[in-house]
Order: C-alpha cells, then structure tokens, then sequence
DNA sequence: TTGACCATGATAAAGAGTTATCGTTAGCAT
DNA sequence: ATGCTAACGATAACTCTTTATCATGGTCAA
C-alpha cells in the first residue's frame, strides 16, 4: 500500500467510524455509500494490505466469514445477532478461561462469542 | 437412514471410538482404515442423518470447517491445536459468560473455543 | 433365494468466499 | 503538466467444502 486512493480513504473511514467488526461485503456495500463504483476486489486488497501493515485485525467467527476491525483495541469480546448478522463487541473478558484446558496443553490465546439477539432486534422480535 | 449398512455401522464406530470431534474429512479418513473404499459422499449422507436423529451434533469452529461429536454430552468447550488442527474437549465452562452482553441484548449460547499446542505437539515444539 | 429399492462410490457440479487477470485510471514524484 | 506505475474495477478463475447425479451393489422382507 504506496499510494493513498480515494478508495483507501473511503473504506478506512467507514471502519472507524463502525464500532463493530465488518464482513468484506459489508465494509463494500459501506463504502459505496461514497464510491458507488468500488469493487469488491479493491476492498479485499485493501483488506489485506492493512491486515498486513497492522491497522486492522481479523476477528474469526464460528460458522460465518471473518470480520474485520480497527487493531490495537482493547482485548474483548464479540457478540453474534441472529437477527441481524451482524457481529458486536463484547467489551469484558473472563481471563480464567486460559485456565481451562487440560494438563499439559499450552493455551495462547481463546475465542468467546455470544449467540443471541442484540438490542434492536431483541425489541424487534418481542414486539 | 433405514438400513444399517458395514458404512454407518463403521462411521458411527469411529465416532464413539474418539474423544474429541472430528470434521468430515477425518472421519472419513479414520473409517477408512476398515473400508478402504468408502467414498466422502456416504460420509457426508451419514453425518446429515445422524445429525438430523440426534444421535450426531455439529461443532462449529471459528475459521475451520464444523466438526461432529456424539450428541448428548454435557455442557462443554473445545481447544484447537494450531500444531495437529485438532480439536479437543475442554469439560469446564464459566457460565458467567452469559451475563457479559450489553444491556438490552438477549444470550442465547455461546462459544469458548481456546488455541494453543495440544499435548503432544507442544511436548514435540519444545524437544 | 429372490427381488425391490435404498445406499454406495466416483465424480461432476454447486456455492460461497477469496484471489488473479488485465486493460484502464489516477496518485505522486519530477 | 508529464510520465511512471501502483491501484482500480469488472469479471473470470480458483479453493474448499458440500451436495447432486446415476449406474451399481448390498440390505432386508418375504
């Protein structure tokens, strides 16, 4: 990433100013609010070239693609709505976790994700 | 599923017979070593039935394609080794997880999936 | 034992997500 | 302003997992 583009501009912008993980589509569709004709294949180049400079993280969900957000964030957490499918953060951790596995196994790190509906479609669905 | 055959009777074996999940492809390769022949297509068919009697559950997995274990266990968690890409049961769960999501967000479930060495290849890492 | 028909195995195809291709556009140093 | 070339956009191709196809074989009731 030498070059600064208009298109670079328009997808850092939109993943800070989400306070939740992007999928590659969603981060497209996003950004096309400004640059109607931004391609997918810019926003996975994109991707990958700020993954790789260390400005964004990939956050893996079970199940779904990976989402992306802003690096250098507090450790948390994530939160899955059914609803909606899109992914929040969860800002508490619970560190005993690490403790769990078993006897001679070296733990490195660990995923939580909560499954449910968030706040919107949670009112949503009840009314 | 309405007839027992040498290929469910073997797949269902290989899945009592190990204590942690296994993906398709593993399970295919594991039954393999008594029917030789046995095609991934069959494996796949036996996993929908079994999942659909309740006798097999999925485990989804962030980045990884879903794992199978015996359904019917307690509550439990799972620990991916970055070493084999095996997954192992971890028996402990902190319930208190379910209490982390914002206000207004309704829990369903969860996932705590750890990462790490398993035994052996972190014995193997270390030597 | 026989025979209907379900399951199998090999492989093609589907699906979803991601990456490569390539002619064109535009950022940036000069 | 000019020119080099990185980045773009459209889309084809690829990867990986999962499902469909269909001729053949095996199960199980009679």
């Amino acid at each position: 990433m030498e070059r600064q583009t208009r298109q670079r501009d328009a997808i850092q912008a939109v993943i800070e100013s989400y306070d939740r993980p992007l999928s590659p589509s969603e981060l497209c569709d996003a950004a096309r609010e400004r640059l109607p004709r931004l391609g997918i294949a810019t926003v996975y180049r994109a991707i990958r070239d700020l993954v790789e400079s260390g400005w964004l993280r990939a956050v893996e969900i079970p199940g779904a693609p990976a989402r992306y957000e802003r690096a250098g964030k507090p450790h948390h957490h994530h939160f899955l709505c059914r609803g909606c499918n899109s992914l929040w953060e969860v800002d508490d951790c619970l560190s005993e976790v690490d403790t769990l596995a078993p006897a001679g196994f070296v733990t490195e790190g660990h995923d939580i994700t909560l499954y449910g509906l968030c706040d919107g479609c949670g009112s949503a669905d009840a009314g």
